[in-house]
DNA sequence: TTGACTTAGTGTAATGATAACACTATACTA
DNA sequence: TAGTATAGTGTTATCATTACACTAAGTCAA
């Protein structure tokens, strides 16, 4: 019964750390596992590579199963294939990273009878397996992507502040931004148009929305752009 | 006899790009298959991952074993996982890429009686599976890299002159850079120290040679630098 | 209804980085 | 020793980045 194979191989995984934005900082998702090893212990979200699907198949389909996400931007991040990261068996993992927009995407918390949650990025229970390296490459790219890709914006809803914008870079870059020279830059680069809506529902003076303008920003996706900021 | 597992397994290999410089352009180290598929074509070195070793350790043993070379520059890539990447079965190949010096590292042709030869990354021959694919990925990285990491210096001699590194950036950035404002910009980094040496044999003014400020070279390398040139 | 509060929204000047550009110096070769 | 090939060197104009502070508009509570 089983499959046999000549030579030993590795188990194959992905696992994946999906990154949104709320008021205060930055979150990832963590589930509880089920399983042993470390039942009951909060880690990312994954599974096992099936034979007849892509690693970004894997990878979507996992996070929707646990974590009811789907739909939203996915990318490759780095293969952590230590001899023994896992405690059962060799297994090779395939990390992935994705960004979602805590408004458009309500976290169905456990399709797979998991519970799933959001944890602050800086504030985190300690993870299984070798997932705070992983989560640690993630966020690291994160950081580094984001200022030369507009990848950014898909961790925002579709109409948005300028203020959430720069936010958004400010809870990513961890530091702070110039107000005036932020939206100097950020409209000098035509990614985003005015609406004619304003935010609802704050105690002051209300902001314009914005959206993204989705021919810019497709270009800008693939040519990279330089956003030091 | 064999190794039996309750659910199907993909076979998991390594395949590495080597990247070098000589006076033309940027070559590309290929090897002639010995085995089917595709046996006699010119493909990427790699093969299995073993139980016991790293991805890292399985790419450098490789590497060495196809083509004699070791102690070089290697980073992982990106993970392939197409369902029909290879004929046979299911493999997934983690992608590397290595840069050498063409002179401090003679490529030993067939350590294991496989041909291995240089080709230019412009004109290559039709490579069997995903090889160009992975190829395209490694060139890309490479490019985009060089803007703010040192790494382009792996591709030298360990002293060699400012044209010769000029001329690595206009190869890997494929245009031509103006020989004044690129002096200016690598000397003002501090990157490179004159040696007292000039280079030999050349039917006209001989330049200076200089070599890397290792110390300043390991911290800019963990930084990253601004090499927008 | 008014005053206090909170965030939105806006421009300019100084500084630093990049880009464009051409000639003299030195060594070898025939 | 004349020719040729590359080494080596500064300045100026343009553009991008940074630093910086006030008025406008809306909400809230007294």
């Amino acid at each position: 019964m089983g499959y046999s194979y000549e030579y030993e191989r590795p188990a194959l995984t992905v696992d994946i750390v999906v990154f949104a934005l709320d008021d205060d900082d930055l979150k990832v998702m963590l589930i509880q596992r089920d399983l042993a090893p470390f039942a009951g212990q909060w880690a990312l979200p994954g599974g096992f590579v099936r034979i007849d699907e892509t690693l970004d198949e894997a990878a979507r389909r996992e996070l929707q199963e646990e974590t009811g996400l789907k739909d939203i931007f996915l990318e490759q991040l780095y293969t952590f294939g230590d001899v023994n990261r896992d405690p059962r068996e060799r297994v090779v993992t395939v990390g992935y990273y994705a960004l979602v927009n805590l408004a458009g995407h309500a976290v169905q918390a456990s399709a797979d009878a998991r519970n799933a949650a959001w944890f602050p990025v800086n504030d985190l229970p300690s993870l299984p397996f070798d997932h705070d390296q992983i989560l640690q490459a993630a966020h690291d790219r994160l950081r580094g992507k984001v200022r030369y890709q507009p990848i950014g914006f898909e961790l925002l809803p579709e109409k948005f502040t300028l203020r959430q914008l720069q936010h958004l870079y400010e809870v990513i870059l961890d530091r702070e931004l110039d107000k005036r020279n932020f939206r100097k830059k950020v409209l000098s680069m035509d990614i985003v148009k005015e609406t004619s809506d304003i935010e609802k529902d704050v105690a002051h003076r209300a902001a314009r929305l914005y959206r993204f303008d989705k021919r810019r920003y497709d270009r800008l996706m693939k040519q990279g752009f330089n956003f030091e900021i």
